[in-house]
DNA sequence: AATGAATGAGCATTCATTCAT
DNA sequence: AATGAATGAATGCTCATTCAT
């Protein structure tokens, strides 16, 4: 399997560092190998082109980031604190990892409509796990009977996606998991007086 | 004055149809010259350079946009109905002018990080809007006093364009507009259960 | 009409005198441009790629070929003597210009099958002026009833074929008109004692 | 000796089905490697270069084509029915290897000019065969003394080769060994009615 | 002897911008 | 003001060959 070897891992994070310091647009295959310390040649063992090592690295990273919200979640008996989890959990890895972050929010949206999709594929496995706390905050009273999943959903990601695009355009100078309880109070309690 | 001209409004027109047709990569200058009927060379009497062409076009566009929702909430007189008014015309403008919803939820978002940033200065004057009426809102008590204006604004803002762009790349296949009062409800009130 | 600027026929030109000098695998557009004093892009303004460069060579100076061909062949009365201007003909116009004897016949032989198609198909222009003159010499009476056209146009076309390859492979050192009348005779009489 | 290993002559081999069936400029080395079962490597034990494959493959097969046409020539007394044996043997072994066809006829005749001149060498061997009939008809009465050797056998070598091509171009459809005696006949008597 | 992962040089083409007319 | 022919920089990918195992 070419995925567990060494080498894949190494293209895919030099793919990262290369986006984030020099910007989509300016990541060439080249650069990229350089990076992970193999001849250009090799990337093509690996993937099968350019776009493949952009998906490859969405899937890869974006699979880790699935599975771990999963586990945080799992440990958690109401919707409302599996909210909280997964909004902290999304702020905190992504500030863990700058060049990602600059990767996902920024760098990678520049790429063409094809690849944007596939890419959107990827997400649609988060987007069900946010269904998922939806529906059953539903069933267990938390959230109001009427809620409509699509747009609450819809509600929660670009929330949470404006908030961390916000933060990685002012240079991640702030503190970005700290924000989290307030995005999930405002998520579960608009901007309503009570 | 040069954007008083018929041809600057009429590349500026010719942008908006090509990008929406062609897709960002695949608007050349030479494209939207043809569109607009005028000599490649032409454009460069009244842009200085093509990412000039797309800035403008957000100015030009987004000023309409900011103008009539400033027109439609001058008639309102709390937050809460003027924040629904801003949901249903940004929702109703969009939703009646196909080629440019897919041009700055799609398109425009393929642009280099540099012009995202000019962008993102034009939009300033909308999230103002917002911020001003979420200020409003907590003065007279319709929002609770606590609430953070930044990321209410960022809620409020990442909401809709997540739900515009998920409509766009759904092919704008339902109405939108008769989403805006669900949505509206959602940002005032959140996911809880009252 | 492109094909009736003057930068037609310079990138045509110089596309010989590369393919000559350098070898077909050595003949890139870079060294085409330069050689025809123009910018690389330019070339694309007058042809659509690289093979399209080719194609048009071919037939431009078959065409030429065939053309003068024809000319001489019209003040002939008898096939015995049309047969002989053509060969003297082909002989003669190949040894006026040594760069389009090497271009065709080593240089432009290892393109690609599909380049080779329609390079033969200018070819059937040429083959159908040896067929006439069979033909016309079958029915006065020069040549055997009983010639079969397509083999004799065979023995004809690959003979002078095989003699300027010959001839270029040994580095045009002999006079290859004057083997014209030899050929000649050779093809009107075979190898058979009278 | 190398030659002698069963592995020389299956990389030979696998190399003729390879080009034959994807073409002179889609025969990689490693697509040859895995025809003959053998890894990229071992190709490098066997020969120098890919240019040594091909040249070996010319020489091995060509050479047994000499040898084959030397004995059935052998049990004939004149060069007149020597020629005839020449060309029903050329046409009926190329007409017997679908593939050895293809690859002499069309996909050889793609390598550049420094390997076509190796394989001339080779060719030089079966020109010299031409010309030992020649001189022994001319010898013995049977051709004009005339006759000058040289473009004789390029009038014999150009008509067979050009026969052989158009029929390998035609995809083969139609019988080549049975067009041996009109060929012949042409050889040796020319277009001229007698 | 045999393997096959790794190497890295090399090139056709696009398109934003210019400038002579 | 308007034109549009000309420019030329910039890059993903292939594949013959090597060499550590």
């Amino acid at each position: 399997m070419k995925k567990d070897k060494p080498k894949y891992r190494q293209i895919i994070d030099a793919a990262v560092v290369v986006i984030a310091e020099n910007g989509y647009h300016q990541a060439q295959v080249s650069k990229i190998a350089k990076q992970a310390g193999v001849a250009d040649g090799t990337i093509y063992l690996y993937f099968k082109n350019k776009e493949d090592i952009l998906i490859s690295l969405f899937q890869d990273k974006m699979g880790h980031f699935i599975e771990r919200i999963e586990e945080q979640i799992a440990g958690k008996e109401r919707a409302v604190e599996k909210l909280l989890v997964m909004v902290e959990s999304h702020f905190t890895m992504l500030s863990q990892d700058r060049h990602l972050a600059i990767v996902t929010q920024l760098e990678l949206r520049q790429s063409n409509k094809e690849l944007r999709l596939k890419i959107n594929e990827v997400l649609k496995g988060y987007l069900s796990l946010v269904d998922k706390i939806l529906v059953e905050g539903k069933e267990n009273g938390e959230f109001s009977g009427n809620l409509e999943t699509r747009l609450a959903r819809q509600m929660i990601f670009g929330t949470m996606d404006e908030v961390v695009t916000t933060w990685v355009m002012n240079d991640q100078k702030y503190d970005l998991p700290s924000l989290a309880p307030s995005v999930h109070q405002l998520l579960i309690s608009g901007c309503k007086a009570d």
